[in-house]
DNA sequence: CGCTGTGTTGATAATGGTCAATTCTCGTGG
DNA sequence: CCACGAGAATTGACCATTATCAACACAGCG
Protein backbone atom coordinates (compact mmCIF):
# COMPACT_ATOMS: atom_id res chain seq x y z
CA UNK A 1 0.00 0.00 0.00
CA UNK A 2 2.79 2.19 0.61
CA UNK A 3 5.18 0.85 -1.89
CA UNK A 4 2.17 2.34 -4.46
CA UNK A 5 3.36 5.51 -3.75
CA UNK A 6 7.35 5.06 -4.25
CA UNK A 7 7.09 2.55 -6.77
CA UNK A 8 7.88 -1.13 -5.76
CA UNK A 9 11.66 -1.80 -3.43
CA UNK A 10 12.82 -4.02 -6.19
CA UNK A 11 12.40 -1.08 -9.11
CA UNK A 12 14.06 1.21 -6.98
CA UNK A 13 17.20 -0.90 -6.38
CA UNK A 14 17.11 -1.73 -10.04
CA UNK A 15 17.48 2.02 -10.62
CA UNK A 16 20.14 2.26 -8.85
CA UNK A 17 22.44 0.22 -10.74
CA UNK A 18 20.95 0.41 -14.51
CA UNK A 19 18.77 3.27 -16.30
CA UNK A 20 15.36 1.68 -17.07
CA UNK A 21 12.92 2.19 -19.53
CA UNK A 22 8.96 2.91 -18.70
CA UNK A 23 8.74 -0.66 -20.03
CA UNK A 24 11.13 -2.28 -17.44
CA UNK A 25 9.27 -0.23 -14.64
CA UNK A 26 5.66 -1.55 -15.74
CA UNK A 27 7.27 -4.99 -15.61
CA UNK A 28 9.05 -4.98 -12.14
CA UNK A 29 5.98 -3.66 -10.67
CA UNK A 30 3.93 -6.22 -12.06
CA UNK A 31 5.51 -8.53 -10.27
CA UNK A 32 4.59 -7.03 -6.86
CA UNK A 33 1.08 -8.02 -8.17
CA UNK A 34 0.25 -11.17 -6.49
CA UNK A 35 2.08 -10.48 -3.18
CA UNK A 36 1.20 -12.13 -0.04
CA UNK A 37 1.98 -11.37 3.73
CA UNK A 38 3.81 -13.93 5.50
CA UNK A 39 3.92 -13.98 9.75
CA UNK A 40 7.40 -13.92 11.12
CA UNK A 41 9.97 -16.50 11.69
CA UNK A 42 8.02 -18.53 8.56
CA UNK A 43 10.03 -21.21 6.51
CA UNK A 44 9.90 -20.97 2.76
CA UNK A 45 12.00 -23.15 1.52
CA UNK A 46 13.68 -26.00 2.99
CA UNK A 47 17.47 -26.94 2.36
CA UNK A 48 17.68 -29.30 -0.63
CA UNK A 49 14.46 -28.01 -1.96
CA UNK A 50 14.62 -27.44 -5.50
CA UNK A 51 12.41 -23.91 -5.92
CA UNK A 52 10.37 -23.47 -9.05
CA UNK A 53 9.72 -19.78 -7.87
CA UNK A 54 12.24 -16.73 -7.55
CA UNK A 55 10.88 -14.82 -4.49
CA UNK A 56 10.35 -11.19 -4.14
CA UNK A 57 10.93 -9.51 -0.77
CA UNK A 58 8.62 -6.29 -0.55
CA UNK A 59 7.82 -5.79 2.53
CA UNK A 60 9.88 -7.25 6.15
CA UNK A 61 13.39 -9.30 5.95
CA UNK A 62 13.45 -12.81 5.26
CA UNK A 63 16.94 -14.71 4.99
CA UNK A 64 18.61 -17.76 4.12
CA UNK A 65 19.65 -20.01 6.83
CA UNK A 66 21.23 -23.34 7.93
CA UNK A 67 20.25 -25.25 10.61
CA UNK A 68 23.30 -27.65 11.84
CA UNK A 69 23.06 -31.15 13.40
CA UNK A 70 24.67 -30.05 16.63
CA UNK A 71 20.89 -27.24 16.55
CA UNK A 72 22.78 -24.10 15.87
CA UNK A 73 21.27 -21.99 12.99
CA UNK A 74 23.51 -19.72 10.83
CA UNK A 75 21.90 -17.06 8.66
CA UNK A 76 23.84 -16.85 5.82
CA UNK A 77 21.87 -13.35 4.28
CA UNK A 78 19.59 -11.44 4.62
CA UNK A 79 16.85 -10.71 2.25
CA UNK A 80 15.65 -7.19 2.76
CA UNK A 81 13.17 -5.38 0.61
CA UNK A 82 13.66 -4.87 -3.13
CA UNK A 83 16.10 -8.08 -2.62
CA UNK A 84 15.34 -11.32 -4.70
CA UNK A 85 15.63 -14.69 -4.26
CA UNK A 86 16.36 -15.67 -7.77
CA UNK A 87 16.51 -19.24 -9.90
CA UNK A 88 19.36 -20.38 -11.23
CA UNK A 89 18.30 -20.93 -15.04
CA UNK A 90 20.42 -23.35 -16.46
CA UNK A 91 20.37 -25.70 -13.56
CA UNK A 92 17.90 -26.98 -10.94
CA UNK A 93 19.88 -27.61 -7.46
CA UNK A 94 18.87 -28.73 -4.70
CA UNK A 95 19.29 -25.51 -2.51
CA UNK A 96 22.37 -25.46 0.05
CA UNK A 97 20.81 -23.78 2.23
CA UNK A 98 17.02 -22.70 4.12
CA UNK A 99 14.81 -19.79 3.45
CA UNK A 100 12.30 -18.27 5.37
CA UNK A 101 10.84 -14.67 7.15
CA UNK A 102 12.33 -13.09 9.96
CA UNK A 103 10.61 -10.42 10.49
CA UNK A 104 6.63 -10.18 8.95
CA UNK A 105 6.82 -9.93 4.96
CA UNK A 106 4.95 -9.23 1.85
CA UNK A 107 6.71 -11.36 -0.48
CA UNK A 108 5.45 -11.76 -4.15
CA UNK A 109 6.15 -15.60 -5.84
CA UNK A 110 7.30 -15.26 -9.12
CA UNK A 111 6.72 -18.69 -11.07
CA UNK A 112 9.56 -20.01 -12.93
CA UNK A 113 8.21 -19.16 -16.58
CA UNK A 114 7.45 -15.70 -15.74
CA UNK A 115 10.96 -15.34 -14.27
CA UNK A 116 12.56 -16.76 -17.05
CA UNK A 117 10.23 -15.20 -19.15
CA UNK A 118 11.41 -11.56 -17.59
CA UNK A 119 14.90 -12.05 -18.06
CA UNK A 120 15.18 -12.88 -21.82
CA UNK A 121 12.55 -9.72 -22.60
CA UNK A 122 14.36 -7.51 -20.38
CA UNK A 123 18.09 -7.21 -21.01
CA UNK A 124 18.62 -3.88 -18.84
CA UNK A 125 16.47 -5.64 -15.97
CA UNK A 126 19.01 -9.05 -16.47
CA UNK A 127 21.62 -7.13 -16.13
CA UNK A 128 20.65 -4.84 -13.30
CA UNK A 129 20.19 -8.50 -11.02
CA UNK A 130 23.54 -9.87 -12.81
CA UNK A 131 24.94 -6.83 -10.51
CA UNK A 132 22.96 -7.73 -7.78
CA UNK A 133 24.70 -11.36 -7.68
CA UNK A 134 27.93 -9.61 -8.18
CA UNK A 135 27.43 -7.42 -4.98
CA UNK A 136 25.94 -10.27 -2.95
CA UNK A 137 28.96 -12.27 -3.46
CA UNK A 138 30.87 -9.63 -2.10
CA UNK A 139 28.90 -9.27 0.55
CA UNK A 140 29.23 -13.45 1.26
CA UNK A 141 32.65 -12.42 1.52
CA UNK A 142 32.78 -9.23 3.77
CA UNK A 143 30.54 -11.66 6.08
CA UNK A 144 33.45 -14.03 6.08
CA UNK A 145 35.97 -11.88 6.91
CA UNK A 146 33.22 -10.53 9.46
CA UNK A 147 33.06 -13.30 11.16
CA UNK A 148 36.54 -14.44 10.79
CA UNK A 149 38.46 -11.17 11.99
CA UNK A 150 36.11 -9.50 14.25
CA UNK A 151 35.31 -9.39 17.63
CA UNK A 152 31.68 -8.98 19.25
CA UNK A 153 31.22 -4.94 19.13
CA UNK A 154 33.19 -5.12 15.74
CA UNK A 155 31.37 -7.51 14.31
CA UNK A 156 27.84 -6.12 15.76
CA UNK A 157 28.60 -2.44 14.16
CA UNK A 158 29.33 -3.84 10.95
CA UNK A 159 26.62 -5.29 10.93
CA UNK A 160 24.63 -2.66 11.60
CA UNK A 161 26.11 -0.26 9.01
CA UNK A 162 26.00 -3.25 6.51
CA UNK A 163 21.74 -2.14 7.18
CA UNK A 164 22.19 1.20 7.23
CA UNK A 165 23.61 0.88 3.71
CA UNK A 166 21.34 -1.40 2.37
CA UNK A 167 18.19 0.18 3.60
CA UNK A 168 19.04 3.31 1.94
CA UNK A 169 19.44 2.15 -1.13
CA UNK A 170 15.46 1.74 -1.04
CA UNK A 171 14.53 4.62 0.97
CA UNK A 172 14.24 2.45 3.93
CA UNK A 173 16.44 3.87 6.30
CA UNK A 174 16.90 7.97 6.70
CA UNK A 175 20.46 9.45 7.12
CA UNK A 176 20.89 7.60 10.23
CA UNK A 177 18.09 5.28 11.40
CA UNK A 178 15.86 2.59 10.39
CA UNK A 179 13.50 0.18 11.24
CA UNK A 180 15.21 -3.05 12.83
CA UNK A 181 12.54 -5.50 14.04
CA UNK A 182 15.31 -8.15 14.69
CA UNK A 183 15.40 -10.39 17.65
CA UNK A 184 18.00 -10.85 19.72
CA UNK A 185 17.93 -14.53 19.02
CA UNK A 186 18.11 -13.71 15.16
CA UNK A 187 20.64 -11.11 15.54
CA UNK A 188 22.62 -14.10 17.62
CA UNK A 189 22.33 -16.86 14.92
CA UNK A 190 23.10 -13.83 12.34
CA UNK A 191 26.98 -12.83 13.98
CA UNK A 192 27.64 -16.13 15.12
CA UNK A 193 27.54 -15.57 19.44
CA UNK A 194 25.29 -16.66 22.04
CA UNK A 195 21.99 -14.48 22.60
CA UNK A 196 23.21 -13.27 26.07
CA UNK A 197 26.10 -11.99 24.37
CA UNK A 198 24.37 -10.05 21.72
CA UNK A 199 22.16 -8.35 24.57
CA UNK A 200 25.75 -7.45 25.93
CA UNK A 201 27.80 -6.41 23.32
CA UNK A 202 24.13 -3.95 22.48
CA UNK A 203 24.35 -2.62 25.49
CA UNK A 204 28.04 -1.81 25.24
CA UNK A 205 27.16 -0.05 22.20
CA UNK A 206 24.54 2.05 24.00
CA UNK A 207 26.81 2.56 26.93
CA UNK A 208 29.02 3.93 24.34
CA UNK A 209 27.27 6.30 22.62
CA UNK A 210 27.12 4.90 19.91
CA UNK A 211 23.33 3.29 18.90
CA UNK A 212 20.16 4.21 20.49
CA UNK A 213 17.80 1.00 20.31
CA UNK A 214 14.49 1.09 21.78
CA UNK A 215 10.76 -0.57 20.23
CA UNK A 216 11.94 -1.89 16.37
CA UNK A 217 13.69 1.15 15.71
CA UNK A 218 17.83 1.63 15.53
CA UNK A 219 19.36 5.20 15.69
CA UNK A 220 22.85 5.20 14.92
CA UNK A 221 24.04 8.83 17.41
CA UNK A 222 27.49 8.62 15.73
CA UNK A 223 27.54 6.98 12.96
CA UNK A 224 31.40 7.48 12.30
CA UNK A 225 32.02 6.47 15.37
CA UNK A 226 30.24 3.32 14.90
CA UNK A 227 31.71 3.01 10.99
CA UNK A 228 35.47 3.16 12.67
CA UNK A 229 34.92 0.87 15.40
CA UNK A 230 33.58 -1.64 12.75
CA UNK A 231 36.13 -0.31 10.05
CA UNK A 232 33.65 -0.41 7.40
CA UNK A 233 34.17 0.29 4.43
CA UNK A 234 30.69 -0.28 1.85
CA UNK A 235 32.61 0.08 -0.99
CA UNK A 236 31.47 -3.53 -1.76
CA UNK A 237 27.86 -2.47 -1.63
CA UNK A 238 27.90 0.36 -4.04
CA UNK A 239 30.20 -0.89 -7.00
CA UNK A 240 31.40 2.25 -8.67
CA UNK A 241 31.91 0.68 -11.86
CA UNK A 242 33.94 2.29 -14.69
CA UNK A 243 31.45 4.48 -16.24
CA UNK A 244 29.72 2.78 -19.07
CA UNK A 245 30.05 5.94 -21.48
CA UNK A 246 31.85 9.06 -20.39
CA UNK A 247 29.58 12.34 -20.91
CA UNK A 248 30.74 14.69 -22.44
CA UNK A 249 31.98 16.78 -19.26
CA UNK A 250 34.17 14.12 -17.89
CA UNK A 251 36.50 15.88 -20.19
CA UNK A 252 40.28 15.15 -18.58
CA UNK A 253 42.34 18.38 -18.18
CA UNK A 254 45.13 19.06 -20.75
CA UNK B 1 54.61 -31.22 -17.16
CA UNK B 2 52.68 -33.81 -15.41
CA UNK B 3 49.48 -32.37 -16.35
CA UNK B 4 49.88 -33.63 -19.92
CA UNK B 5 49.48 -36.74 -18.66
CA UNK B 6 45.82 -36.09 -17.43
CA UNK B 7 45.15 -33.20 -18.98
CA UNK B 8 44.85 -29.82 -17.49
CA UNK B 9 42.92 -29.64 -14.29
CA UNK B 10 40.14 -26.77 -15.50
CA UNK B 11 39.35 -29.78 -18.40
CA UNK B 12 39.09 -32.35 -15.22
CA UNK B 13 36.91 -30.43 -13.26
CA UNK B 14 34.26 -29.02 -15.95
CA UNK B 15 34.33 -32.84 -17.28
CA UNK B 16 32.31 -33.51 -14.08
CA UNK B 17 29.39 -31.10 -14.48
CA UNK B 18 28.61 -31.18 -18.44
CA UNK B 19 30.02 -33.54 -21.55
CA UNK B 20 32.51 -31.59 -23.14
CA UNK B 21 33.48 -31.97 -26.77
CA UNK B 22 36.59 -32.51 -28.41
CA UNK B 23 36.60 -29.11 -29.64
CA UNK B 24 35.97 -27.82 -26.33
CA UNK B 25 38.71 -30.12 -24.36
CA UNK B 26 40.78 -28.66 -27.25
CA UNK B 27 39.65 -25.32 -26.49
CA UNK B 28 40.69 -25.66 -22.61
CA UNK B 29 43.94 -27.62 -23.10
CA UNK B 30 44.98 -24.52 -24.99
CA UNK B 31 43.94 -22.37 -22.40
CA UNK B 32 47.26 -23.51 -20.27
CA UNK B 33 49.58 -22.21 -22.92
CA UNK B 34 50.92 -19.23 -21.77
CA UNK B 35 50.95 -20.65 -17.97
CA UNK B 36 53.74 -18.94 -15.94
CA UNK B 37 55.10 -20.15 -12.84
CA UNK B 38 54.75 -17.86 -9.43
CA UNK B 39 56.45 -18.16 -6.65
CA UNK B 40 54.74 -18.57 -2.49
CA UNK B 41 52.76 -15.91 -1.21
CA UNK B 42 52.51 -13.77 -4.21
CA UNK B 43 50.17 -11.03 -4.65
CA UNK B 44 48.69 -11.00 -7.92
CA UNK B 45 45.52 -8.26 -7.72
CA UNK B 46 44.92 -5.97 -4.87
CA UNK B 47 41.49 -4.91 -3.71
CA UNK B 48 39.92 -2.31 -5.87
CA UNK B 49 41.57 -3.45 -8.79
CA UNK B 50 39.99 -4.06 -12.26
CA UNK B 51 41.11 -7.18 -13.49
CA UNK B 52 41.70 -7.61 -17.48
CA UNK B 53 42.24 -11.17 -17.25
CA UNK B 54 40.83 -14.24 -16.01
CA UNK B 55 43.14 -16.54 -14.08
CA UNK B 56 43.21 -19.81 -14.38
CA UNK B 57 45.18 -22.14 -11.57
CA UNK B 58 47.28 -25.16 -13.36
CA UNK B 59 49.21 -25.57 -10.28
CA UNK B 60 49.57 -25.08 -6.40
CA UNK B 61 46.97 -23.51 -4.00
CA UNK B 62 45.97 -19.58 -4.59
CA UNK B 63 43.29 -17.11 -2.39
CA UNK B 64 41.18 -14.46 -2.42
CA UNK B 65 41.79 -12.16 0.80
CA UNK B 66 41.69 -8.96 2.83
CA UNK B 67 43.41 -7.11 4.92
CA UNK B 68 41.76 -5.43 7.80
CA UNK B 69 42.83 -1.71 8.58
CA UNK B 70 43.64 -3.74 12.00
CA UNK B 71 46.73 -5.72 10.39
CA UNK B 72 44.31 -8.94 10.07
CA UNK B 73 44.14 -10.68 6.95
CA UNK B 74 40.91 -12.68 6.07
CA UNK B 75 40.90 -15.91 3.61
CA UNK B 76 37.53 -15.88 1.87
CA UNK B 77 38.58 -18.72 -0.95
CA UNK B 78 40.61 -20.92 -1.78
CA UNK B 79 41.69 -21.50 -5.60
CA UNK B 80 42.72 -24.79 -6.00
CA UNK B 81 44.30 -26.18 -9.41
CA UNK B 82 41.37 -26.39 -11.88
CA UNK B 83 39.74 -23.48 -10.55
CA UNK B 84 39.04 -20.03 -12.27
CA UNK B 85 39.64 -16.54 -11.51
CA UNK B 86 36.43 -14.88 -13.67
CA UNK B 87 36.39 -11.77 -14.93
CA UNK B 88 32.84 -10.69 -14.79
CA UNK B 89 31.37 -9.67 -18.22
CA UNK B 90 28.90 -6.93 -18.18
CA UNK B 91 30.33 -4.64 -16.10
CA UNK B 92 34.03 -4.05 -14.52
CA UNK B 93 33.71 -3.90 -11.17
CA UNK B 94 36.80 -3.02 -8.69
CA UNK B 95 37.45 -5.94 -6.75
CA UNK B 96 36.30 -6.26 -2.93
CA UNK B 97 38.94 -8.65 -1.89
CA UNK B 98 42.87 -9.16 -3.04
CA UNK B 99 44.11 -12.49 -5.14
CA UNK B 100 47.34 -14.06 -4.41
CA UNK B 101 49.14 -17.17 -4.14
CA UNK B 102 49.60 -19.00 -1.09
CA UNK B 103 52.07 -21.66 -2.44
CA UNK B 104 53.81 -21.76 -5.55
CA UNK B 105 51.92 -21.87 -8.07
CA UNK B 106 51.49 -22.55 -12.09
CA UNK B 107 48.94 -20.46 -13.96
CA UNK B 108 47.83 -19.01 -16.86
CA UNK B 109 46.65 -15.53 -17.57
CA UNK B 110 43.68 -15.45 -20.23
CA UNK B 111 43.10 -11.84 -20.82
CA UNK B 112 39.76 -10.11 -20.88
CA UNK B 113 38.62 -10.33 -24.94
CA UNK B 114 40.23 -14.19 -25.28
CA UNK B 115 38.22 -14.95 -22.29
CA UNK B 116 34.88 -13.57 -23.42
CA UNK B 117 35.61 -15.27 -26.72
CA UNK B 118 35.92 -18.63 -24.52
CA UNK B 119 32.37 -17.91 -23.30
CA UNK B 120 30.79 -16.90 -26.53
CA UNK B 121 32.11 -19.75 -28.72
CA UNK B 122 31.83 -22.46 -26.25
CA UNK B 123 28.75 -22.75 -24.57
CA UNK B 124 29.18 -25.98 -22.63
CA UNK B 125 32.14 -24.65 -21.07
CA UNK B 126 29.79 -21.51 -20.43
CA UNK B 127 27.35 -23.57 -18.83
CA UNK B 128 29.53 -25.77 -16.69
CA UNK B 129 31.36 -22.11 -15.57
CA UNK B 130 28.25 -21.05 -14.40
CA UNK B 131 27.56 -24.18 -12.69
CA UNK B 132 31.14 -23.28 -10.30
CA UNK B 133 30.11 -20.39 -9.68
CA UNK B 134 26.97 -21.37 -8.13
CA UNK B 135 29.05 -24.04 -6.11
CA UNK B 136 31.46 -21.08 -5.70
CA UNK B 137 28.54 -19.26 -3.73
CA UNK B 138 27.39 -22.13 -2.17
CA UNK B 139 30.70 -22.73 -0.64
CA UNK B 140 31.05 -19.07 0.53
CA UNK B 141 27.49 -19.22 2.66
CA UNK B 142 29.44 -23.31 4.44
CA UNK B 143 32.14 -21.00 5.23
CA UNK B 144 30.04 -18.37 6.84
CA UNK B 145 28.75 -21.31 8.97
CA UNK B 146 31.70 -22.65 9.51
CA UNK B 147 33.12 -19.23 10.64
CA UNK B 148 30.35 -18.80 12.35
CA UNK B 149 28.53 -21.92 13.69
CA UNK B 150 31.50 -24.00 14.77
CA UNK B 151 34.31 -24.46 17.54
CA UNK B 152 37.95 -24.51 16.68
CA UNK B 153 38.02 -28.13 16.09
CA UNK B 154 35.10 -28.13 14.03
CA UNK B 155 36.23 -25.64 11.82
CA UNK B 156 39.79 -27.29 11.11
CA UNK B 157 38.11 -30.50 10.75
CA UNK B 158 35.31 -28.93 8.45
CA UNK B 159 38.34 -27.05 5.98
CA UNK B 160 40.36 -29.87 5.71
CA UNK B 161 36.92 -32.40 4.72
CA UNK B 162 36.36 -29.66 1.72
CA UNK B 163 39.61 -29.45 0.67
CA UNK B 164 39.71 -33.35 0.11
CA UNK B 165 36.39 -33.17 -1.83
CA UNK B 166 37.63 -30.57 -3.99
CA UNK B 167 40.94 -31.73 -4.14
CA UNK B 168 39.49 -35.42 -5.27
CA UNK B 169 37.34 -34.01 -8.57
CA UNK B 170 40.99 -33.32 -10.00
CA UNK B 171 42.78 -36.09 -8.87
CA UNK B 172 45.01 -34.34 -7.08
CA UNK B 173 43.91 -36.42 -3.72
CA UNK B 174 43.51 -39.78 -3.48
CA UNK B 175 40.69 -41.89 -1.12
CA UNK B 176 42.18 -39.77 2.01
CA UNK B 177 45.28 -38.32 1.48
CA UNK B 178 46.12 -34.83 -0.58
CA UNK B 179 49.31 -32.69 -0.62
CA UNK B 180 48.59 -30.04 1.78
CA UNK B 181 51.59 -27.39 1.64
CA UNK B 182 49.27 -24.27 3.65
CA UNK B 183 51.30 -22.71 6.37
CA UNK B 184 49.65 -22.79 9.71
CA UNK B 185 49.23 -18.75 9.73
CA UNK B 186 47.76 -19.19 6.42
CA UNK B 187 45.60 -21.92 8.24
CA UNK B 188 44.68 -19.05 10.74
CA UNK B 189 44.29 -16.52 8.52
CA UNK B 190 41.71 -18.81 6.75
CA UNK B 191 39.57 -19.93 9.85
CA UNK B 192 39.17 -16.70 12.16
CA UNK B 193 41.61 -17.92 14.66
CA UNK B 194 45.53 -17.37 15.76
CA UNK B 195 48.16 -19.59 14.71
CA UNK B 196 49.00 -21.09 18.11
CA UNK B 197 45.60 -22.06 18.27
CA UNK B 198 45.50 -23.67 14.99
CA UNK B 199 48.89 -25.62 16.08
CA UNK B 200 47.07 -26.86 19.10
CA UNK B 201 43.98 -27.52 17.51
CA UNK B 202 45.92 -29.49 14.48
CA UNK B 203 47.31 -31.33 17.23
CA UNK B 204 44.09 -32.24 19.09
CA UNK B 205 43.20 -33.74 15.73
CA UNK B 206 46.51 -35.70 15.63
CA UNK B 207 46.17 -36.99 19.15
CA UNK B 208 42.31 -37.64 18.47
CA UNK B 209 44.06 -40.28 15.45
CA UNK B 210 42.27 -38.57 13.14
CA UNK B 211 44.97 -37.11 10.66
CA UNK B 212 48.04 -37.47 10.56
CA UNK B 213 50.40 -34.17 8.63
CA UNK B 214 53.81 -34.42 8.17
CA UNK B 215 55.94 -32.54 5.77
CA UNK B 216 53.40 -31.39 3.20
CA UNK B 217 51.15 -33.83 3.01
CA UNK B 218 47.51 -34.66 4.54
CA UNK B 219 46.58 -38.25 5.56
CA UNK B 220 43.09 -38.63 6.98
CA UNK B 221 43.55 -41.48 9.49
CA UNK B 222 39.79 -41.78 10.51
CA UNK B 223 37.24 -40.25 7.38
CA UNK B 224 34.20 -40.44 9.02
CA UNK B 225 35.65 -39.69 12.29
CA UNK B 226 37.05 -36.42 10.57
CA UNK B 227 33.21 -35.91 8.92
CA UNK B 228 31.40 -36.23 12.22
CA UNK B 229 33.54 -34.32 13.97
CA UNK B 230 32.64 -31.30 11.88
CA UNK B 231 29.42 -32.35 10.93
CA UNK B 232 30.49 -32.22 7.31
CA UNK B 233 28.22 -32.47 4.15
CA UNK B 234 29.28 -31.81 0.98
CA UNK B 235 26.03 -31.63 -1.17
CA UNK B 236 26.95 -28.14 -1.37
CA UNK B 237 30.05 -29.26 -3.57
CA UNK B 238 28.58 -31.79 -5.96
CA UNK B 239 25.23 -30.41 -6.25
CA UNK B 240 23.07 -33.56 -7.79
CA UNK B 241 21.56 -31.25 -10.47
CA UNK B 242 18.28 -32.78 -11.97
CA UNK B 243 19.43 -35.17 -14.85
CA UNK B 244 19.13 -33.34 -18.02
CA UNK B 245 18.08 -36.03 -20.00
CA UNK B 246 17.68 -39.58 -18.73
CA UNK B 247 19.16 -42.04 -20.38
CA UNK B 248 17.46 -44.53 -21.68
CA UNK B 249 18.52 -46.90 -19.20
CA UNK B 250 16.86 -45.08 -16.21
CA UNK B 251 13.71 -46.73 -16.75
CA UNK B 252 11.70 -46.60 -13.70
CA UNK B 253 10.74 -49.98 -12.61
CA UNK B 254 6.52 -51.02 -12.93
C1' DC C 1 -4.78 -11.55 34.25
C1' DG C 2 -1.69 -14.76 33.22
C1' DC C 3 0.66 -16.62 29.04
C1' DT C 4 4.69 -16.56 26.05
C1' DG C 5 8.36 -14.72 23.84
C1' DT C 6 11.89 -11.39 24.41
C1' DG C 7 15.23 -8.87 26.84
C1' DT C 8 18.36 -8.48 30.95
C1' DT C 9 21.44 -9.85 34.71
C1' DG C 10 24.87 -12.51 37.51
C1' DA C 11 27.95 -16.27 38.33
C1' DT C 12 30.96 -19.52 36.43
C1' DA C 13 33.51 -22.09 33.00
C1' DA C 14 35.31 -22.95 28.41
C1' DT C 15 37.41 -21.32 24.45
C1' DG C 16 40.66 -18.88 22.20
C1' DG C 17 44.14 -14.78 22.02
C1' DT C 18 48.68 -12.75 23.17
C1' DC C 19 53.41 -12.70 24.28
C1' DA C 20 57.71 -14.66 24.51
C1' DA C 21 60.81 -18.19 24.30
C1' DT C 22 62.42 -22.46 22.16
C1' DT C 23 62.90 -25.92 18.69
C1' DC C 24 62.66 -27.66 14.11
C1' DT C 25 63.39 -27.62 9.11
C1' DC C 26 65.52 -26.65 5.26
C1' DG C 27 68.05 -24.17 1.97
C1' DT C 28 72.52 -21.63 1.41
C1' DG C 29 77.21 -20.83 1.59
C1' DG C 30 81.70 -22.02 3.58
C1' DC D 1 80.07 -32.04 5.55
C1' DC D 2 78.90 -28.59 8.65
C1' DA D 3 77.53 -23.88 10.27
C1' DC D 4 74.27 -20.54 9.76
C1' DG D 5 69.98 -18.06 9.25
C1' DA D 6 65.11 -17.52 8.15
C1' DG D 7 60.80 -19.04 8.36
C1' DA D 8 57.76 -22.32 10.45
C1' DA D 9 56.16 -25.09 14.23
C1' DT D 10 55.75 -25.76 19.12
C1' DT D 11 55.37 -24.79 24.06
C1' DG D 12 54.07 -22.42 28.47
C1' DA D 13 52.04 -18.79 31.12
C1' DC D 14 48.65 -15.62 31.41
C1' DC D 15 44.63 -13.02 30.09
C1' DA D 16 40.39 -11.61 27.31
C1' DT D 17 36.47 -12.88 25.11
C1' DT D 18 32.57 -15.43 24.81
C1' DA D 19 29.50 -19.45 26.09
C1' DT D 20 26.48 -21.58 29.33
C1' DC D 21 23.14 -21.87 32.89
C1' DA D 22 19.72 -20.07 35.57
C1' DA D 23 16.99 -16.64 37.30
C1' DC D 24 14.27 -12.64 36.67
C1' DA D 25 11.93 -8.51 34.40
C1' DC D 26 9.11 -6.80 30.91
C1' DA D 27 6.01 -6.33 27.00
C1' DG D 28 2.29 -7.52 24.08
C1' DC D 29 -1.78 -10.17 23.67
C1' DG D 30 -5.66 -13.46 24.18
Amino acid sequence: MIESESGNPLRRKLAAHVELTSGDVRELDGLAAGARRYPAQTPLLHQSDIPESAILVLDGFACRYKFLPNGRRQITAYLLPGDLFELDLDFRLPLDCALGTLTACRLALIPRPEYEDLIRRRPRIARALQMARLTEAATLREWITNLGSRSGPERLAHFLCEMLLRLRTTGLASENQYSFPITQADLADTLGMSCVHVNRVLQKLRRDGLIELSGRRLTILRPEGLKSLAEYDGSYLKPAATPLRPSSSDRPAA
